[in-house]
RNA sequence: GUGGGUGUAGCUCAGUCGGUUAGAGCACCAGUUUGUGGCACUGGGGGUCGUGGGUUCGAUUCCCAUCACCCACCCCA
């Protein structure tokens, strides 16, 4: 037997119907925001992920399904979804255009991790990114849409923020964390000692509880931003609490992805084991310009679809459509016509089968009929059609012109 | 990439201290009023016991390998 490859699996009955409510939620909410639709393709040239979200992360460093294609070129399907619109973006001219741009997207990423619960090989991500805007407001702003999302499907989350300097402001911090990081060297584990030199700022982030306690004292960003930085995350601060938003101040919040600046925020569930992140994002403002656009603000954020999937609380589905059956083979042709009729304007089932009346209605019960209409002995001959009600359990005969 | 766990019916699982026709519940199909759904009862179909090799008179059971899934590390949505 074929199977699907390794991570990467089928959405079909019961899940689909879930996967496709979160992508109509979640459009139906950005487009409330002003984002407009942007399907961007799912294979890219390498050099494109390699500058955008950096050499030094994981995505990057080992997780790219990456090859030559027949061309000669270096290509990879997408690991997240930010770079390739931000290439959209800049290839279409908008940097140069000037003015604000909001693009909401969905669909498939890839990277070759070992699959556990919440990490697939190919898995789904609903994002936004807005273009152009560089006041904290957007940053705000897109927080709040994220609320009204995970509000809309019920679902229950922790809100954490940090800010992450700006090229004024960050490195000086990045060099006094390396340095107290080498003081404490000896008491770090293995993977932080790499870490140090790698990507430093994610030492923050260890879940080794001897790290933490040896980290107690180590400087954070909150404590080392420049004075616009400090001023915008401190509006953003205050416009979370003078809506009554809940939010946790995290200064060990480090997102992966090496474009990142100021705002970075992340949205935690607690209930879907150890990768509980289900939405993250934040502000990048080098971004455009590292992939040589016209320097260009931008904020953005991904929802990981198959995260959010057990958690979303469904509506309830409702009684819809029409069974239609035949107990007498004769009947079938009238009952192809009346079904293309009647798909014109509603979901129809036929059942070609002759059956009982019995068995009839329990499919049309099973499928969540509104209406199961039949054919028999006696219909067949007076050209009549059987239609019961499944919710009101009415019954009616009536001809079968009238009835179409 | 590292560590742990699990693979028996469509699903959830039992079982075989190595031995004849491998079980249950749910689901499916049919019947219990030769035309009335959700419930109940009765019956039925459905399994090369993940795959390949080894040990053995004999392996679903023991051993090895392999694949897949699950969980965690790592990383991240």
């Amino acid at each position: 037997m074929i199977q699907a490859l390794r991570g990467m699996k089928d959405i079909m009955s019961p899940d689909n119907s879930r996967f496709v409510h979160i992508i109509e939620t979640a459009s139906r909410i950005a487009k409330r925001y002003g984002y407009e639709y942007i399907e961007t393709p799912l294979l890219e040239e390498t050099t494109l992920f390699k500058r955008s979200v950096g050499e030094s992360s994981d995505i990057v460093g080992k997780e790219m399904y990456q090859f030559i294609d027949k061309g000669g070129h270096d290509v990879c399907l997408r690991p997240e979804g930010t770079a390739g619109v931000v290439r959209a973006f800049i290839q279409n001219k908008l940097d140069k255009r000037g003015g604000t741009y909001r693009f909401f997207y969905h669909g498939p990423m890839f990277r070759y991790e070992r699959p556990q619960k919440g990490r697939l090989r190919e898995f789904h991500q609903f994002g936004c990114e807005s273009f152009g805007e560089e006041s904290v407001y957007e940053d705000f702003t897109m927080i709040l849409m994220i609320k009204d999302i995970f509000d809309a499907l019920g679902i229950g989350y922790t809100i954490k923020i940090n800010s992450l300097g700006c090229p004024e402001c960050m490195p000086g911090y990045r060099e006094r964390l390396v340095t107290h990081l080498h003081d404490i060297e000896d008491g770090l584990c293995e993977d932080c000692q790499r870490r140090i030199s790698t990507n430093p700022i994610r030492v923050l982030d260890c879940k080794v509880e001897s790290c933490r306690t040896q980290l107690q004292k180590a400087p954070l960003i909150v404590d080392n931003l420049c004075e616009t930085c400090d001023a915008e995350f401190g509006r953003l601060i205050s416009l979370l609490k003078s809506h009554d938003i809940p939010y946790e101040l995290d200064p060990k919040l480090v997102r992966g992805l090496d474009y990142y600046t100021r705002t970075a925020f992340e949205f935690v569930s607690s209930e879907i084991g150890a990768q509980s992140a289900i939405a993250g994002g934040g502000r990048y403002n080098r971004l455009v310009e590292f992939l040589d656009g016209k320097p260009t603000p931008a904020v953005g954020f991904a929802l990981g679809i198959e995260r959010i999937m057990e958690l979303a609380k469904m509506p309830k589905s409702e009684r819809e459509g029409l069974y239609l059956g035949v107990m007498e083979p004769d009947a079938i042709e009238t009952v192809l016509k009346i079904a293309h009729k009647k798909r014109q304007s509603e979901k129809v089932y036929t059942e070609y089968r002759k059956k009982s009346l019995k068995a009839h209605l329990k499919a049309a019960d099973r499928m969540q009929a509104r209406l199961c209409a039949i054919i028999g002995e006696d219909e067949l001959k007076t050209g009549e059609i059987w239609v019961k009600d499944l919710e009101s359990k009415e019954e009616r005969r009536i001809a079968v012109n009238e009835f179409v």
